[in-house]
RNA sequence: GCGGAUGUGCUGAAAUUGGUAGACAGGCAGCGUUGAGGUCGCUGUGUUCGAAAGGACGUGAGGGUUCAAGUCCCUCCAUCCGCACCA
């Protein structure tokens, strides 16, 4: 008796029957191999969008999987509830940011369930709630203990009409995104975190990480960007002896080409340089264009791409070696948050110097020849090559590393500098002038030391009844809420909140013990599932988010709360969502975006769209090709329309069979349609086996060789999909593979008890295959099929390798390398009787007429090459 | 600008170790089922020459290594991601 396939009916029938079992409840099992698998967790920004169905559905077709293989797998889930966009929808809304996370958090919890994702629930975190917050408090003031942690200035963006710090994305062209005022450059106080103590470790073991992609090991690499070089120090020419007395004498810069020392010709520094701003103090000019580098973007794309501006300051620096005076300009390019805020410059060998020395006619000189000897034109750009030293008196002739040994050795015996190792990566700013966010536990003493907050003050609870006022924060604004005593003395609470990425640096720890209400983490439970054995997410993650959780795991570690060195073993960061976009141009030149649900269009007969108009009011629009599903060009596909309509399992299968995980993903109706025809292809072959009698014991010595054939395809595609599924995470070859099998399966007999024996083994595999993909059918065909118990608690089918067995090999004749023939041998053939065979072939016998053989190359299995001429 | 990736039919893609390019799907076309539409099933579908057999060409562009290149090497182009206060 057929049963229709009815995606609503089935998909909550199961999902109740999984709430109902606590089928994903997990727990320590020392007797079971564990796997821990996660998914990022997501911003509760209000719903599900289709980025993270794609994240969630790779992680739980990857715990499903590892389920069947008899893992004890962990799947938790949780909310990174604290950031920018909860205040900025709590002015819009007149709610609280607290209650505006809450409800997302409920509503956003019931879209992941309705997606049949396998949680275990009770392991569930909000960042945004003090039980999880007081431990990342606690955490901050033991590293404020071990000395990691530290305050000093550093710039922000400051909005001078909202009296605002805005985040760089509320910077639009250099104006603040609400008030359109020109943003300024302030330094405030912060605090930091001393992530550069562990540069180094950061650095060394990338190598332990075997299951990350290369791509994201090198971005981390570069991101760290460890150099050697040399610190070098420039004296200041001060003949009155004022810049002594002001602690100004001497400026020291690092350089990776100590090589090119002797064609230093200026020395920069930056516009916020005690120099600079000594200089300016006497120089109206100068004082103006350090007024002007204020307002200038400290972002490094900006700084890469801006036109590269100085001042002249007046001073003069002596060159360590030769003694020269060299002078001092201010330069927009050189950041005073970053090393020592001055750099020494060659243009003859730098890119960047060379242009500045060009455009404001300072001395260029050459230092550096050629290797080869070739000539260097130093007319329209540096050599930047290393090279044989010239011009530099006692050390021509050197190559770069005697160089750089010598020049260094010799400003060592001049006390003028050493050999350092210096890393791009700065210390991490922890500190955000916001109110939803962690409160950082430090607090002021009326003699202005900072202190932490004692542990059983913690933890620094932020208020969460308020109302936001669209410039300060609640809790800088309230002057009550910062006032406190610590050890008995009166106090001021720091008023800035933690950098969300704290938040997120630790949670995947939090997860083993997430009620743990006496410590941040209990180290038995989180040594039995730490490492992560599967961590899945965006590519946008790839540097700054897998930094800090790689650095905190270290922290954790040197705190004793855990044993391994990484947090993350293995690692999948997949690829955006993308949808069509279409938009029509506005009077006002600019364009108006339709959703693509609301176009439909033409194609001619090669299936190539020709037009496109909007279904309302028929009129054409055009088309701007594929792009990111965003707000702003109005093409993002709402998941819940999609899953009400064809069914959860058909959004997941269509998510993993549409390209790899790794890449972009090109929604398309039409795609998610054919997902829905193969559900139900599946569901009507099963109904087709059982109704015809379900034969479950399978005699092999009694079939005949089309029953010996599909069987030799049913395990071919288990062997694949199981390396594909474990191994290669390409769960889009996975699906083919499976397809493919049902195309072959849906045309075979289903006559004799050998037929239905077959077949029934099949479908028992095929459903199996598909549980980590279209869970809620398979539960239901695994029990239509007549089993016992549970498919999630089943076995993931075992590959027959006597079935694999082949008699006969299609081997690839070529002449010249070009295919001209294919033969069938028995696969115990030898390589003369194939090499017979193979040119006994008519067509290869007319390629190789009136020719000499000059070479036959075989490879065993494959392919035949004859070489002829 | 720097760093990382991607580029294959009409479209999404496959080719795992240098060995049959285009599996699997979508679209389109045709046939069947149906009163019709939809559904469902079957067939065809890289370009080009040819009645066919078969041939030539073809993996962003150009060059190279090799018996053999989508895959390795060099140069270039285009697109996407990250660049430290979005998450």
């Amino acid at each position: 008796m057929q049963t229709e396939y009815n995606h609503q009916q089935i998909e909550q029938k199961v999902q109740k029957f999984w709430q109902e079992n606590q089928t994903f409840k997990v727990t320590e099992d020392e007797s079971k191999e564990k796997f821990y698998c996660l998914s990022m967790l997501p911003y509760p920004s209000g719903r599900l969008h289709m980025g993270h169905v794609r994240n969630y559905t790779i992680g739980d077709v990857v715990s499903r999987f590892q389920r069947l293989n008899g893992k004890n797998v962990m799947q938790p889930m949780g909310w990174d509830a604290f950031g920018l966009p909860a205040e900025n929808a709590a002015i819009n809304n007149k709610t609280a940011p607290a209650k505006w996370t809450y409800q997302n958090i409920d509503y956003m919890k019931n879209q992941l369930n309705s997606l049949g994702f396998g949680y275990d629930w009770d392991r569930e975190v909000a960042t945004c709630s003090p039980e999880y917050y007081r431990w990342e408090q606690w955490f901050f003031t033991k590293l404020y203990e071990k000395g990691l942690v530290y305050k000093k200035t550093a710039t922000v963006n400051w909005d001078p009409v909202d009296q605002t710090v805005l985040a760089n994305e509320q910077v639009i062209d250099g104006r603040g995104w609400r008030s359109g005022a020109l943003v300024e450059q302030k330094e405030i106080p912060q605090w930091f975190i001393k992530i550069t103590d562990y540069a180094e470790e950061l650095l060394n073991d990338l190598d332990q990480l075997e299951g990350w992609p290369e791509q994201v090991k090198t971005m981390q690499k570069n991101w760290i960007g460890r150099s050697e070089g040399a610190d070098i120090q420039f004296d200041l020419v001060d003949e009155s002896g004022d810049l002594k007395a002001a602690g100004l004498d001497t400026l020291e810069v690092y350089t990776t080409r100590p090589d090119t020392l002797l064609g230093v010709t200026y020395v920069a520094v930056a516009a916020q340089h005690p120099l600079a701003l000594k200089a300016a103090e006497t120089n109206s000019e100068l004082a103006e264009f350090i007024e002007d580098c204020k307002a200038q973007s400290v972002a490094e794309a900006d700084m890469a791409t801006m036109d590269k501006k100085g001042f002249d300051t007046g001073f003069k620096a002596t060159h360590p070696i030769t003694g020269e005076e060299v002078p001092v300009w201010s330069a927009n390019f050189v950041l005073m948050g970053y090393g020592t805020g001055a750099v020494m410059s060659v243009p003859g060998h730098d890119q960047r110097d060379f242009e500045f020395a060009t455009k404001y006619g300072l001395t260029i000189k050459q230092v550096i020849s050629a290797i080869d000897g070739d000539e260097v034109n130093l007319s329209e750009s540096a050599y930047t090559e290393k090279g044989k030293l010239v011009n530099s008196g006692e050390f021509d002739g050197l190559e770069f590393s005697d160089a750089f040994a010598a020049i260094v050795n010799k400003l060592e015996q001049l006390g003028k500098g050493n050999k350092t190792v210096n890393y791009r990566l700065r210390d991490w700013g922890v500190s955000r002038q916001r109110y939803w966010g962690a409160p950082i536990p430090m607090a002021t003493l009326e003699d202005g030391t900072s202190v932490p907050v004692p542990e059983q003050d913690l933890p620094v609870v932020l208020p969460e009844d308020v109302v936001m006022d669209g410039a300060s924060s609640p809790i800088k604004s309230d002057p009550e809420w910062a006032k406190t005593t610590i050890n008995g003395q009166a106090a001021f609470r720091e008023t800035d909140t933690f950098d969300t990425f704290m938040e997120s640096s630790w949670y995947y720890a939090r997860y083993c013990s997430p009620q743990s209400d006496d410590q941040m983490l209990n180290p038995e439970q989180a040594n039995y599932w730490l490492p992560v054995d599967q961590y899945i997410g965006g590519i946008e993650h790839a540097i700054l988010h897998l930094l800090y959780a790689r650095f905190f795991h270290k922290l954790l570690r040197d705190v004793g709360l855990v044993e391994s060195d990484e947090p993350f073993k293995r690692l999948l960061c997949q690829g955006m969502v993308l949808a069509e976009t279409y938009y029509r141009e506005q009077d006002n030149g600019g364009k108006e975006w339709f959703s693509p649900q609301d176009i439909d269009v033409e194609r001619d007969d090669k299936g190539r769209v020709t037009k496109a108009w909007h279904k309302e009011d028929g009129q054409p629009v055009e088309s701007a090709g594929m792009s990111k599903m965003s707000k702003s060009k109005n093409n993002g596909i709402d998941p819940q329309a999609v899953i009400d309509k064809l069914g959860a399992d058909t959004v997941r299968l269509f998510m993993m069979f549409t390209a790899p995980p790794e890449q972009t993903l090109e929604w398309s109706d039409s795609g998610v349609e054919g997902a829905h025809r193969f559900i139900k292809r599946v569901w009507k072959l099963t109904n087709d086996v059982i109704d015809a009698g379900l034969v479950k014991e399978l005699d092999k010595s009694a079939l005949n060789s089309d029953q010996k054939a599909l069987r030799r395809e049913l395990h071919k595609t288990i062997d694949k999909v199981t390396d594909d599924l474990d191994r290669r995470n390409t769960f889009n070859t996975a699906i083919a593979a499976v397809m493919e099998l049902m195309n072959k399966l849906a045309k075979a007999p289903l006559d004799s008890n050998e037929d239905k024996a077959v077949l029934f083994e099949a479908m028992q595999a095929v459903v199996l295959m598909l549980t980590p993909i279209t869970p809620h059918m398979c539960h239901e065909l695994w029990q239509m099929l007549g089993n016992e118990g549970d498919v999630e608690n089943a076995q993931w089918p075992t590959v027959d390798k006597t079935a694999m067995v082949e008699d006969e090999k299609l081997i690839v004749v070529q002449v010249n390398g070009k295919v001209r023939g294919k033969i069938t041998v028995a696969a115990d053939a030898e390589e003369e009787q194939i090499k017979e065979l193979g040119m006994a072939d008519a067509n290869v016998a007319r390629f190789l007429e009136d020719k000499t053989i000059r070479k036959v190359i075989f490879i065993k299995g494959k392919l035949l090459n004859i070489v002829a001429n």
